[in-house]
DNA sequence: CCATAATGACTGTTACAATGCTCATTATCA
DNA sequence: TGATAATGAGCATTGTAACAGTCATTATGG
């Protein structure tokens, strides 16, 4: 046995649902689990997993597969990937480089 | 050496901007590394990784920190999730249950 | 209806991800 | 300003993800 990590229900959910639309998408296309598996250079064993939603795949080969079968990742706004970079990285810079812990005080005000 | 492993620009732009969305998100919350690290039980080292948006991370680590610093995955639609999963299920059982390659002909009606 | 092959599940092996250190740098706050 | 510790990066170890291969089942197209 091993360390048996627990997830939350939310990220579990996540992972689950990017694998159910990547193999809903994979049968739209209709290509079997081996020619996705051969186009994303993985094997099959792994691909089930991915569809699976199993949260110990390497988190490259899902979205390498997911973009293969045309998945939409994280452009809800229309902008391509790299604008959202840039914002993030403006955003970033912004900030102060290095977080110190309140001494007290409450920690969050969101 | 090993196999170095190649990736499609798009999948690693979205690895990235998962990873600064995490770096920003912990940042807002004035959380250090080694806070959020504990906080998800992984080491600074994987977190660090997942940050710079690194390819070989497990896709459960990477969601479950997003999952703390309060990021919302794949929930554009405004939808809970487990209603995704839902939507996901039911186009999945309307479709064949195996796919069988054209003999010949095009393969996609897009 | 039948043959093909797609899917689901398991197993042992191996490459490497995750870890726990370490160290240098330097931003931040008292 | 000075002390603290947050960050960035590198390294050796070890647990395990990814793999190849196998087998049984059975949906599917000819």
């Amino acid at each position: 046995m091993a360390k048996q990590r627990t997830y939350s229900k939310y990220a579990q959910e996540a992972a689950q649902l990017l694998g159910k639309q990547i193999k809903l998408a994979r049968k739209q296309r209709k290509w079997s689990e081996q020619n996705l598996a051969d186009r994303a250079g993985i094997s099959r064993t792994t691909l089930q997993k991915i569809e699976r939603g199993e949260m110990t795949c390497a988190i490259g080969l899902v979205f390498e597969t997911a973009a293969l079968v045309g998945l939409n990742l994280f452009e809800q706004d229309r902008l391509p990937l790299s604008i959202s970079i840039e914002n993030a990285n403006n955003k970033l810079a912004l900030m102060p480089r290095r977080i110190k812990p309140k001494t007290k005080a409450v920690d969050d005000d969101f």
